[in-house]
RNA sequence: GCGGGAGUAGUUCAGCUGGUUAGAACGCUGCCCUGUCACGGCAGAGGUCGCGGGUUCGAAUCCCGUCUCUCGCGCCA
C-alpha cells in the first residue's frame, strides 16, 4: 500500500463505513471547538472531514498545524449522524475519525489565503503563483486546460494528424513582431531568435511530405501585452494540411473546434454553433459588423444609408458625402419609447469616443421623431425600413472611419441594452483578406497579411488586377468576437512569391537573402498546403469565461513581462556575458 | 511611447470639502468553547498611508514629480 494514502480526498462514502484508510493532503480550514476539532483536509481531488477528539493525545498537537501545512491521516470512516450531514460535499455523508497523524510540511502565515474565493491583488498572486494555484478558479482552470489540450490532441490524432515538434532555438525572422534573441556562445555576436511560430518548420514538413501537421506549438513574441494576449509567450493549435484547398481545411478544424467546445462548455444550456461555421468576406463583415473579428451573439446589423441622405436637406451629412463619406446606420428594435435620457447618454458617449455626434431617428405610431427626421422626406424616412418602435443611430464619416466607429457603436448599444446572447459560441470564419494594403506612414504597398499567403488567381491576378484588389487565400477564425487564429493556403510556388514580394517592393536578391531556406525548399517539389493556428489560452479562455488571460496559465508573467515569482528577466553575471561576448550599454 | 484607473496593517478594503491617538473584515498571537463545515466568544499584536518634494499652524486627504500594478491605444505580418 502507499505509505502517504489508501484513498484520495474525493472517494470516501457510506461504502466505505469502518474501514481504516490513509488520506494525505492540506489542511484546507481547520475549525478549533477546544474539546472537539475538525480538518477539512483537501487533495488535487475533494474534500474530506477528519475529526479529533478533545482527549485524543494527539489534539494539541493538531491544533497547531496551521492552515495549508500537509499531512497525513491515518483513521476510521465514520458515518455524519443525520444533522450533521454536508449536502456541499462530496463525501459529506462520512468523516475520518483521526486515530494517527504525521506532519509532513509545516506551512507559514499565508500571504494570501487559498481557502476562499475572494479576489486578491494580482501582484501577490503572481508572486505566490503555487498557492493561488491551489485556490478553487485557478486550479480548475488550469485542469480545464489541459482536458482541452489533450481533447485536441486526440482528435487531431484521430483524423489523421501526426503530431510533431520543431525548434526552440531557430533563426530571427525579418517580418511581424518583434523577436526575443539568444546570444549564441560558440558563435560571438551572433543570436538565435525563439519562434514567433512554427511558420516556416511546418510548411517545410509539408514539403517533407509529412502531409498532415500539427503541433501544441509555443509562440514567444516581444511584443506588449493586452487582456487577451500574454507577453512573451502562449501556445497554438498549430496545424497544417498538403493537397488541400481552404475549404478542405475549414472542414478539417471544424469538428474538432466544435466537439472541444460541446464537450468542455461550462453547462448545458450553451449552444455551439454548428458547423460548417458561417463564412463572412472580410470587406462584408467591415460594412456589417464594423470589425473582422464580429461577436456574432450581438443581433445588431449594420447597414448603408449614403444614397437615402446623399441628395437630403440633413446637410451635415450630405455635404460630408459629397466629399466622399458614408453614412451608416444600426437598426435597434423596441427603443423608440426610450426616454430622452438613453439618446442624450449614447450621443455624449460617442463625443467622448471623438465622433460629432450619434444622429438617430425614431419610429412609432406612425410617426419619425428625433433631430434629423424633419430633415428627411417621406420617400427617404421610408427608404430607412423602419419597423414600429425601431430606432435608428446614424454614423457618418470616411468609409474606414465609419466602418470602425459604427463597430462601437454596434457594441456599446448591445452592451446598453443587454442584447447579448451569453449563452452561445458563435463561430465564424473571416475570408478574402485583401492581399495588400497601402501603408499609411509611407504610402508605399505592402502585404496585409502573410507574405506566404497565395493570392486568388495567382499569378494572373498578381499581373492584371489592381494590387489593392487582389484577394489572399487568408482566412481568420473568430469565435463570440475573440480571434482565434489566422491561416491560410499558403504559395508554393516561387515564381509566383518572387512576383508578389516584387509588388510590396522587394527584390529577388531581397527575397533571397531573407527567406533562403524557405524558397529553397519551395523549388524541390512542393505540395500546396495550407492550415492554421488557433490559439489554445484564447479557447481555454473562451471556455473558462475568463476575462484574462494570465487567469488560464498557470504560470503567467504580468504585464511587464515579468515573471514575479521566479524573478524574470534577472542581470546576469560579469562572466556570462563575457563568455557570450556581450557588453551592456546605459541607454540613458 | 501615449491615455484612463489604482497604490492605506500579512491580505481585501473604508477613511467626505485638510483637523486629536488612521479604522473594519479576514489572517496572526493568547485565552474560552464537544458537531462545526466561512464554527463561535473574549483579549492582543500588527501601519514611514508607494517614494520624493511643495502648499499649510496642520497632509493618507490639496499641488508637482517619480515608481509600481492594471485596462486601453500604438505594436502584435
Amino acid at each position: 500500500m502507499n505509505n502517504y494514502r489508501s484513498h484520495l480526498c474525493s472517494e470516501l462514502s457510506l461504502d466505505n463505513l469502518n474501514q481504516k484508510v490513509i488520506l494525505s493532503g492540506w489542511a484546507d480550514t481547520i475549525r478549533d471547538h477546544g474539546n472537539l476539532l475538525f480538518i477539512d483536509l483537501r487533495d488535487n481531488y475533494g474534500i474530506t472531514q477528519c475529526v479529533i477528539d478533545g482527549k485524543h493525545e494527539l489534539f494539541s498537537e493538531i491544533s497547531n498545524i496551521g492552515n495549508e501545512s500537509v499531512i497525513k491521516v491515518i483513521g476510521t470512516v465514520v458515518k455524519r449522524s443525520d444533522e450533521t450531514i454536508n449536502k456541499n460535499l462530496k463525501t459529506g455523508d462520512i468523516e475520518i475519525k483521526i486515530e494517527e497523524f504525521e506532519l509532513l510540511s509545516k506551512a507559514n502565515t499565508l500571504p494570501l489565503p487559498v481557502n476562499s474565493d475572494i479576489e486578491y491583488g494580482e501582484e501577490v498572486r503572481l508572486k505566490y503563483r503555487f498557492l493561488d494555484l491551489r485556490r478553487n478558479k485557478l486550479h480548475s482552470n488550469i485542469l480545464l486546460r489541459n482536458k482541452i489540450i489533450s481533447d485536441i490532441r486526440k482528435k487531431m490524432i484521430n483524423i489523421g494528424f501526426t503530431e510533431f515538434q520543431t525548434p526552440i532555438l531557430t533563426s530571427s525572422s525579418p517580418e511581424g513582431a518583434r523577436d526575443y534573441l539568444v546570444p549564441s556562445r560558440i558563435h560571438q555576436g551572433k543570436f538565435y531568435a525563439l519562434p514567433q511560430a512554427p511558420q516556416q518548420f511546418k510548411q517545410l514538413l509539408m514539403i517533407a511530405g509529412f502531409d498532415k501537421y500539427f503541433q501544441i506549438a509555443p509562440c514567444f513574441r516581444d511584443e506588449d501585452s493586452r487582456a487577451d494576449r500574454s507577453p512573451g509567450e502562449f501556445y497554438q493549435l498549430d496545424f497544417e494540411m498538403s493537397f488541400v484547398t481552404q475549404d478542405d481545411v475549414f472542414n478539417a478544424i471544424e469538428p474538432v473546434l466544435y466537439e472541444v467546445f460541446n464537450e468542455n462548455k461550462k453547462n448545458t444550456n450553451i449552444k455551439v454553433s454548428d458547423y460548417p461555421f458561417k463564412r463572412i468576406p472580410y470587406n462584408e463583415s467591415l460594412e456589417k459588423y464594423g470589425s473582422d473579428k464580429p461577436d456574432l451573439r450581438n443581433p445588431l446589423i449594420i447597414l448603408d444609408y449614403t444614397s437615402v441622405f446623399q441628395n437630403s436637406n440633413f446637410k451635415i451629412f450630405s455635404n460630408q458625402i459629397e466629399k466622399g463619406a458614408v453614412v451608416k446606420g444600426i437598426i435597434v428594435k423596441n427603443t423608440a419609447n426610450q426616454p430622452r435620457s438613453f439618446f442624450d447618454k449614447l450621443n455624449n458617449w460617442a463625443r467622448e469616443e471623438g465622433a460629432a455626434g450619434l444622429g438617430y431617428i425614431s419610429f412609432s405610431d406612425n410617426k419619425f421623431k428625433g433631430p434629423i427626421a424633419k430633415n428627411l422626406n417621406d420617400d427617404q424616412l421610408s427608404a430607412l425600413k423602419l419597423g414600429e418602435n425601431d430606432s435608428i443611430f446614424f454614423i457618418c464619416d470616411e468609409l474606414k472611419q465609419a466602418q470602425i466607429f459604427s463597430g462601437y457603436v454596434r457594441e456599446k448599444i448591445c452592451i446598453e441594452l443587454s442584447l447579448l446572447n451569453k449563452d452561445s459560441f458563435e463561430f465564424c470564419w473571416i475570408v478574402d483578406f485583401p492581399m495588400f494594403e497601402i501603408d499609411e506612414k509611407t504610402n508605399k504597398l505592402q502585404f496585409s497579411h502573410n507574405p506566404f499567403s497565395m493570392p486568388q488567381g495567382e499569378m494572373n491576378s498578381l499581373e492584371t488586377m489592381d494590387p489593392l484588389e487582389i484577394k489572399a487565400f487568408q482566412y481568420d477564425i473568430v469565435c463570440n468576437g475573440v480571434e482565434l487564429s489566422s491561416g491560410a493556403i499558403r504559395n508554393h510556388k516561387p515564381e509566383i512569391m518572387y512576383k508578389a514580394f516584387e509588388l510590396a517592393g522587394y527584390s529577388k536578391d531581397d527575397l533571397e537573402k531573407k527567406f533562403s531556406g524557405m524558397l529553397n525548399a519551395l523549388k524541390f517539389g512542393a505540395p500546396p498546403h495550407g492550415g492554421s493556428a488557433p490559439g489554445i489560452d484564447r479557447i481555454v479562455m473562451l471556455l473558462a469565461d475568463e476575462p484574462n488571460i494570465r487567469e488560464v496559465i498557470a504560470f503567467p508573467m504580468n504585464q511587464q513581462a515579468m515573471d514575479l515569482m521566479m524573478d524574470a528577466p534577472a542581470k546576469i553575471d560579469k562572466e556570462r556575458l563575457e563568455e557570450l561576448g556581450i557588453k551592456l550599454i546605459d541607454k540613458n
